[in-house]
DNA sequence: TATTGTTATACTCTATAACTATA
DNA sequence: TATAGTTATAGAGTATAACAATA
């Protein structure tokens, strides 16, 4: 159990990445979200990016952006801001609407996070933000 | 930074959820896959899952798992084989072709982890380990 | 009758290329 | 000329419902 095997770091990433994307899709589609909008979601709760930093925090063409964000807005929980500094660049915020909902999307998921690792020791949960801090930016 | 607060384990896995898939995805990409492809790929250098097995695995509906293998079996890269003691099950397995790809997957996702978590320590290796296991089956 | 995999359907996500507006 | 967001397009992923084969 060599754990400082790059393969097995990658392999266990993908297995988390699998498992928590299970968990998050049962969670998002109980809210009627799709994953990738319960992210950006929860990205707004911290930020206004702009729609190329939504393209590179949800790891995704920046094409894709606009449909996304339209679906949002139809919903009435995101809302677009033409920035005052650069009119060529519009940051997305959550709507009152939005930020009302944003953390029901985070709760849903902590009680089915814990029942999935809730056994998860103290030390094991700091190892993990460590981990959410490190991989970049996002 | 109260890491025991179940939202804040909630928002950690997202937050590594959205990055290993940006990771993931320009690997898979490199590589000519989708993410969902490499995911299943490297699922099966373990296992010889059946179909309903791989939906699980996957975290999505059984119906999506027969154009997701149609799509590696006409690459050449996984196929169908009938259960004997059950007929009705078919399980998955690697192509030799797949056999031989699989590792390279799973070397490209260590080239790239290692950029961006390189700098983890080994007991944040081994607690990602345990993450990794204590999720699910999965 | 119940279960496994498939098909049909509709919608969302995805990248590539070409476009508009702004800088 | 360069950059931010949009549109058009084609392909892949997604769930729901209905179906065939097997148990």
């Amino acid at each position: 159990m060599s754990t400082s095997d790059p393969v097995e770091l990658a392999t266990a990433l993908m297995r988390v990445h699998r498992q928590v994307r299970t968990v998050l899709g049962a969670v998002a589609r109980d809210l009627d979200l799709t994953v990738q909008q319960a992210e950006l979601m929860c990205v707004l709760s911290t930020r206004n990016p702009s729609f190329g930093e939504l393209a590179e925090l949800l790891g995704c063409d920046k094409t894709n952006i606009t449909g996304l964000v339209d679906r949002l807005v139809r919903r009435g929980l995101v809302a677009r801001r033409v920035d005052d500094a650069d009119r060529r660049v519009t940051r997305l915020e959550l709507t009152p609407a939005g930020a009302a909902f944003e953390p029901r999307i985070k709760e849903a998921m902590a009680v089915a996070v814990e029942e999935h690792w809730g056994s998860l020791s103290t030390g094991q949960r700091s190892a993990l933000d460590a981990i959410a801090r490190t991989g970049s930016s996002a």
